[in-house]
DNA sequence: AAATTCTCCTGAAGGC
DNA sequence: TGCCTTCAGGAGAATT
């Protein structure tokens, strides 16, 4: 399930094959994604260059000259260059031609998306209200202190908002967490500075470390060139429920909080 | 305002 | 073997 390193992965195996090539054609095949693919965009993007390809949070940001694609993975979603005119498989929903090129979307479970716009992507109402990137300099164990203090809520769920800090998805906070010796239940508001900014330090050197590796795939993910990728190999307590836990040897505990699944070593973490 | 619940969808896993 | 049920999960929308 694509999490930021495997949308950051996404966007590094792309980027090379699709970046400065004129767009030629549009197919959708299946237009009822998380929300309908414009029907528009056969008559907006042939003859534009895609200039750039980047990412915001966990969308990518294909910047052409008169606007952006805005892409979603959802949660089984991938995307392939493939050669133009490969047949499609099933739940192949959208194509960008680009030459004899083709960029597609494979998306089993539809959550993902495929939008239009020609405002700075960053005023668009999708990311408008998203809190800073994880891997950016704005991103520190002290504007979570910051951000938390009078928060109730588990501070798993504090991390995994998205007005918080984006792309800390269900996986990574659970390793993270573990990483950082905190207890996933924790309320937000009651966690001290000191251990923000250890807990900052592990986001960050976890997503780091997963999109090293490829991203994790678990069931679905697959990265650009077709291999799963790696990170899945250096989960420390994610899918490890009764488990020897690597660091004290009690046993991982597996509990929902906040409707996700969380994964933690009730030993070492607090 | 913050927190919780509902919703979209399909594949995988488990039960019988 | 195969059918049926349950569940996971990103994140916006609706609700409390």
């Amino acid at each position: 399930m694509p999490e930021l390193p495997e949308v950051e992965t996404t966007r590094r195996g792309i980027a090379p094959l699709v970046e400065g090539q004129e767009v030629t054609g549009v197919v959708t095949r299946q237009p009822r994604l998380r929300w309908l693919v414009p029907e528009f965009l056969p008559a907006v993007l042939p003859g534009q260059r895609l200039r750039q390809v980047a990412r915001r949070a966990k969308y990518l940001l294909l910047r052409f000259d008169r606007g952006t694609l805005v892409l979603h993975l959802g949660m089984s979603g991938s995307l392939r260059v493939v050669q133009a005119h490969t047949p499609p498989a099933a739940h192949d929903h959208f194509d960008l031609v680009l030459g004899n090129r083709c960029l597609r979307l494979r998306d089993p479970r539809r959550f993902g998306a495929v939008l239009w716009t020609e405002e700075p992507p960053e005023t668009h109402p999708l990311l408008r209200h998203l809190g800073p990137e994880p891997l950016s300099a704005d991103f520190s164990g002290e504007y979570l202190y910051q951000r938390s203090r009078g928060r109730h809520a588990p501070v798993k769920s504090f991390i995994m908002n998205n007005q918080v800090v984006v792309g800390v998805g269900n996986i990574y906070a659970s390793e993270a967490l573990f990483a950082a010796g905190i207890h996933p239940g924790r309320a937000a508001g009651r966690i001290s500075l000191a251990r923000y900014r250890r807990l900052a330090e592990s986001i960050q050197t976890t997503l780091e470390s997963a999109i090293g590796q490829g991203g994790t795939t678990l069931r679905d993910f697959q990265q650009v060139d077709g291999n799963p990728g790696y990170f899945v190999q250096s989960l420390q307590v994610y899918g490890r429920a009764g488990a020897a836990c690597p660091r004290c040897g009690g046993t991982i505990r597996q509990r929902v909080i906040g409707q996700r699944s969380s994964y933690y070593c009730p030993g070492c973490q607090r």
